[in-house]
RNA sequence: GCUCGAGUGGCGGAAUUGGUAGACGCGCUGGAUUCAAAAUCCAGUAUUUUCGGAUGUGCGGGUUCAAGUCCCGCCUCGAGUACCA
């Protein structure tokens, strides 16, 4: 009876969709195990025989586990918001509903014919409405938390409106946006409901701000970081430019550290959690503010009026001048001294002594150049909190440089003293230091700076900020202005891709303005170059040339010292960035140190004088929320002055509108702005027509304008609607606990569904979501955890990616210039063009179908050849299988021709499933003879034979060395060698001529696995009448495979001569003996004595000599 | 540039803690069957050879009785990332 495939596997589809084989329980005393496919987005391509590989794995596994009484959950689903139905539907006018179900109906149609164990009663598809309802509910919470650093973790908002009533927010420790201003709790309780709401905003995990975007023009949408592919989009190829636009964004940014920790436990593949890590990009180092000399407005002091010296605080200025005339009658030892000196030494500046400034009495000060110095007794050591306090107000609010010395050292060292202020002094040079007359704000200018090295802080030789840096403008001289005006221009132009590309070329201007060192009072000039980049950490770097390769190269192409910090490092030829390895010099109280230390005393010297803190830096930044697109989720949004509002959670869903066009509105609104039933009824609390906003502002009720930009009103209630859509990956960031209680309709899934399957198992999909899905995945599954929604912090527990199948793409040679191909062994010394060939027109010895070729095309149809051997033979490339070049296998073929359960195991049987390889149909015909062998063994020529006697011990044997080998290959995702075992089994249990029920019974659960359709079958044929489904695994018994003897390899200095059967109770000089005593080692040895002979008993013999 | 991963016959790929390199399949060669083909079955298939053997897992060293496997230094290919301060 021959093996009739087609008619087995269509039976069985039928019974396995009637009997709901594969409908998971939530209730179950089983142990659960929860097994899962990356999302499919359902492509009009269908699939192609690439994308079956993870399913047909994780299929395996789910049946697998099934068979070992695993109460199993495989469900499957769809994607199905996106780009790809959109832009069709702007190409042809087709609602992208439309286009999502006929797609969907194809690869469920595909799916179903490979046999997959899938429980389809529980399918989910993003873009139906009882679905997106709740990621628009998780939005909604979103919104509802802000992130508490104190708790490490998210809160309901409430908390947080509860805290600022009571004591403002000087005390909250909260992810937030960065120009959050400090309140009390009074000033908070006097904001009105606006001013609460846009701070709110500020704290809320989702919020709205006004963020620089990856606009890609060619899309008409945003882009997340994650989608951008080498400066244009990932989908499509478009270029992608910078734009600041009001956007939702995600607080992801909160959870870096979390999602940094919490992947170490994960069991995923290392290089996904290393992408993962570098994207997350933490790094450690300190945060320095370099304040700025201000040169750019020089202001020489006006003729005839005097300096204002009178900068004692006026309330209490009559108090301080008492005060201080005291103090300058009993001065301390050491200020004696140094006013002596100061008096003496003329040190071209007016220095007064015991000076009120503000609310202070400073020992001595040099009013034209904003100097203080300070002499501490004994009793400033008690008070340095005080101090701190004090050097905060001078330095930081009023722009005092301040140098404090103690009593000691001016009595033990009066001349370094003197020389350290007269240094300070000259960086503070004539003209560019801070007249008296100077206002505060322009002491308040700093430049922030973010480095791993604060330990190189006294190599620094220059600052560069990004061209983009909000602070360019305002400290350039009016000398450089010209110059960095066009630099900036000439930088915007270049596109995100150009700069990329362009590494090498070096380019800056300076901007005139200098900056001073925090610890050497040094003037440092300030630059602009775009090396440094606007997206990351502040904008600005701290150039060390010394220490690093690009400021390096920047010192060296404009001329700027090269200063070296590290101890007996050369660095004539190229900068030192390595940490370890030397020690650090040339900088004062850092030298003589390692890296270590001198960063934890560089970082504890820039805190002393409020110039610096250490700090974390993250590289990952907030994504971008809103897509300015019709096909995706709409926000549950509506704006009252220009303020987001919630729907409440029971009015949910807020179903996409219809619109007449799928295309961006004249006035370049997303698509939504189309809709003409789109504005919300806060009364009513359903959407209605655009023509009630309309007739409301026509009564002339209060009008105002959204981020939008469409016009609103909050007169009767009725407000514009959001019209960004959220991204792709909003549905996909949550779909894995909606399968657990698929059909829940109080909620996105019941706590006790999501008890019972806790999270995913085992999830098996691309390396291509490294960064995007999984990150996200992760980040809303920890919101949710905080929250109280969810019992787990991660989403999969273990994750495998599976490689890529390529295509073998077909290539033809046109010879240039004319409209003849020329045969692949021809091309030699010819100057042809290659061109992809559809794959289907070429047989398996690479020879063209010449007519199919060219009928294929109108451009082909009076084409040339020039054959070899009256062939033509293509070239073959291994490539990504894509449409675009007519390398796309589909499984469809493979199916009718050999069936599900070949196509199954033929794709396992290409090699591991982590790596990448070319889909080659040539050894299919290996596989399917396989089945074709094992079915022969349940069968006597046309009828079923299974006989039921005793099976033979060598049977036994190879059944149990079988069950063996498959098991550990099936736990260690070694599908290919699991393969190559069958096929072993199979080929000596024919060779044995087996047809025991006691053997063949278990071998059918042992494939059902692999290739379920003909387990099936010959399980019912074995006279089952229900299904091998849940058949119980067969367990593997040592005592079939208990040898007597083993067949010793002997190997001299080695190499294995020849084996020796001998028994494997034998001890080690039993066994020495033996050898030693045959006739092919005396040959081998050719009359020389052994020098040692090593015998390990069970496994080898080698004899050295 | 940096970070991972991988290099084994004509091809896809096997090889437990270091212990018989090339399992299994494809392809190829020869044979059986057939009028012939397909299908099926059998035998062979790393290289080289003076038929004793010798050499072989990207290259060069090393450790070891023994190395595809461990260590050091390179080369090539692939993936990810990219001026991250």
């Amino acid at each position: 009876m021959s093996y009739h495939f087609n008619e087995i596997e269509a039976k069985w589809q039928k019974y396995w969709a009637e009997n709901q084989t594969f409908k998971a329980k939530n209730k179950s005393d089983l142990p659960k195990f929860y097994v899962l496919d990356m999302f499919p987005y359902p492509s009009g391509a269908g699939l192609h025989v690439g994308h079956p590989l993870g399913y047909i794995a994780s299929d395996i596994y789910a049946r697998f586990k099934r068979h070992k009484g695993f109460n199993v959950l495989h469900p499957q689903g769809y994607d199905s918001f996106g780009l790809p139905a959109e832009q069709y539907a702007i190409q042809t006018g087709q609602h992208p509903a439309i286009t999502t179900e006929d797609n969907i109906k194809r690869y469920r149609q595909q799916l179903d014919q490979i046999g997959f164990s899938f429980d389809w009663s529980r399918e989910v598809r993003t873009s139906e409405s009882d679905y997106y309802r709740w990621t628009q509910w998780i939005f909604i919470q979103l919104f509802d938390s802000w992130y508490d650093k104190e708790n490490d973790k998210a809160q309901p908002i409430s908390i947080l409106e509860t805290i600022f009533f009571a004591e403002g927010n000087t005390n909250v420790n909260a992810v937030c946006d960065e120009d959050v201003e400090a309140f009390s709790a009074d000033e908070w309780n006097a904001f009105s409901s606006e001013e609460k709401q846009k701070i709110l905003l500020k704290y809320r995990l989702t919020y709205l701000a006004e963020t620089e975007v990856n606009w890609c023009p060619e899309l008409g949408t945003v882009l997340a970081n994650d989608e951008i592919v080498n400066g244009v989009s990932e989908r499509g190829g478009f270029p992608v430019v910078r734009k600041k636009m009001t956007q939702w964004s995600m607080r992801i940014s909160a959870y870096a550290q979390r999602l940094l920790d919490d992947s170490e436990a994960l069991d995923w593949p290392q290089p996904l959690k290393d992408s993962q890590t570098n994207w997350i990009g933490r790094s450690k180092g300190a945060l320095v503010k370099f304040q700025i000399l201000n040169s750019s407005h020089p202001q020489p002091f006006p003729e005839g009026r005097e300096p204002r010296y009178l900068t004692g605080d006026p309330q209490i200025s009559g108090e301080l001048l008492h005060r201080a005339k005291e103090m300058r009658k009993k001065p301390t030892e050491g200020e004696a001294i140094l006013w002596q000196k100061l008096k003496a030494k003329k040190l071209d500046s007016k220095f007064r002594r015991q000076h009120p400034i503000d609310s202070y009495i400073v020992d001595f000060a040099c009013l034209s150049k904003k100097l203080i110095i300070e002499v501490d007794g004994e009793i400033h050591l008690q008070q340095k909190e005080k101090d701190g306090e004090r050097e905060l107000q001078l330095n930081q609010k009023l722009g005092y440089r301040v140098l404090r010395f103690t009593n000691q050292e001016v009595l033990e060292d009066i001349n370094e003293v003197i020389n350290k202020i007269e240094n300070t002094l000259n960086s503070l040079s004539i003209g560019e230091g801070w007249g008296e007359n100077e206002t505060k704000t322009d002491n308040k200018k700093h430049i922030s700076v973010f480095t791993t090295r604060p330990d190189t802080i006294f190599g620094v030789s220059f600052m560069t900020l990004a061209p983009e840096h909000e602070l360019v403008q305002e400290i350039t001289t009016s000398e450089q202005k010209e110059a960095v005006n066009a630099y900036i221009a000439k930088s915007a132009k270049r596109s995100e891709r150009e700069r990329m590309a362009d590494v090498k070329t070096i380019s800056g201007e300076f901007t005139g303005a200098y900056a001073i060192h925090p610890l050497s009072g040094e003037k440092i000039p300030v630059w602009i170059g775009d090396y440094v980049l606007a997206g990351y950490g502040t904008g600005a770097v701290m150039s060390v040339p010394c220490g690093d390769q690009r400021d390096y190269d920047f010192a060296k192409h404009f001329g700027l010292p090269i200063p070296n910090i590290f101890e007996g490092i050369d660095i004539s030829e190229e900068a030192y960035a390595e940490k370890d390895g030397t020690k650090i010099a040339n900088s004062d109280f850092l030298t003589g140190l390692a890296y270590k230390e001198a960063t934890q005393k560089a970082i504890e010297a820039l805190e002393a004088v409020n110039a610096g803190k250490g700090k974390i830096n993250y590289r990952l930044r907030d994504a971008v929320f809103s897509r300015q697109r019709y096909w995706g989720e709409p926000f549950p949004v509506y704006y009252v002055n220009g303020l987001p509002q919630m729907i409440a959670e029971e009015h949910l869903p807020l179903k996409l509108p219809e619109v007449e066009k799928y295309l961006p509105t004249e006035e370049g609104e997303p698509p939504l702005g189309r809709a003409t039933t789109w504005a919300w009824d806060s009364n009513k609390n359903k959407i209605v027509s655009n023509e009630m906003l309309k007739q409301v502002q026509h009564d002339g009720t209060q009008n105002d304008v959204t981020p939008s930009g469409v016009e609103g009103s909050s007169g009767k209630g009725i407000y514009p609607l959001e019209l960004n859509t959220m991204p792709g990956w909003a549905g996909s960031s949550w779909y894995f606990f909606r399968y657990m209680d698929a059909d829940n309709e109080e909620i996105f899934v019941s706590e006790e569904a999501q008890k019972y399957w806790e999270n995913v198992d085992l999830y098996i999909g691309g390396s291509e979501h490294a960064t995007g899905h999984l990150l996200y995945s992760r980040f809303w599954t920890k919101f949710l955890y905080d929250r109280g929604m969810v019992s787990v912090k991660e989403p999969f527990k273990k994750l495998i990616n599976q490689g890529m199948i390529l295509g073998m793409s077909a290539m033809v040679y046109r010879i240039e210039g004319e409209n003849t191909f020329i045969s692949k062994g021809l091309i030699e010394g010819k100057s042809v063009q290659p061109i992809h060939a559809d794959v289907s027109f070429i047989n398996s010895s690479d020879e063209l179908d010449v007519e199919a070729f060219k009928s294929w095309r109108p451009e082909f149809a009076d084409a040339k050849f020039i054959l070899e051997n009256g062939k033509y033979v293509v070239g073959r490339e291994v490539e990504k299988m894509s449409k675009s070049k007519y390398n796309v296998v589909s499984p469809d073929e493979i199916c009718s021709q050999y069936g599900a359960d070949t196509l199954r195991m033929y794709e396992m049987f290409l090699g591991p499933l982590e790596q990448a390889k070319p889909w080659n149909t040539a050894g299919i015909t290996g596989v399917h003879n396989f089945l074709k062998k094992m079915w022969k063994l349940y069968h006597n020529d046309e009828v079923f034979a299974v006989s039921e006697e005793k099976a033979s011990a060598d049977s036994m044997k190879t059944l149990h060395k079988t069950i063996k080998k498959v098991t550990e290959d099936i736990e260690e995702f070694s599908f290919n060698t699991s393969v190559s075992t069958f096929m072993i089994c199979v080929n000596e249990l024919t060779a044995q001529k087996c047809n025991q029920r006691e053997l063949l019974e278990p071998l059918a659960i042992l494939i059902a696995p692999y290739a379920p359709h003909i387990a099936e079958e010959l399980w019912s044929k074995l006279g089952h009448d229900s299904s091998i489904t849940t058949a119980e695994y067969p367990v593997y018994k040592e005592s079939y495979l208990v040898e007597s003897s083993k067949d010793y390899p002997i190997s001299f200095n080695g190499k294995m001569r020849f084996t020796m059967e001998l028994p494997l109770e034998m001890g080690r000089d039993e066994i020495e003996k033996a050898v030693m005593a045959d006739e092919r080692t005396q040959k081998q040895l050719d009359g020389r004595a052994p020098k040692k002979v090593i015998v390990v008993p069970g496994k080898i013999v080698n004899i050295v000599g």
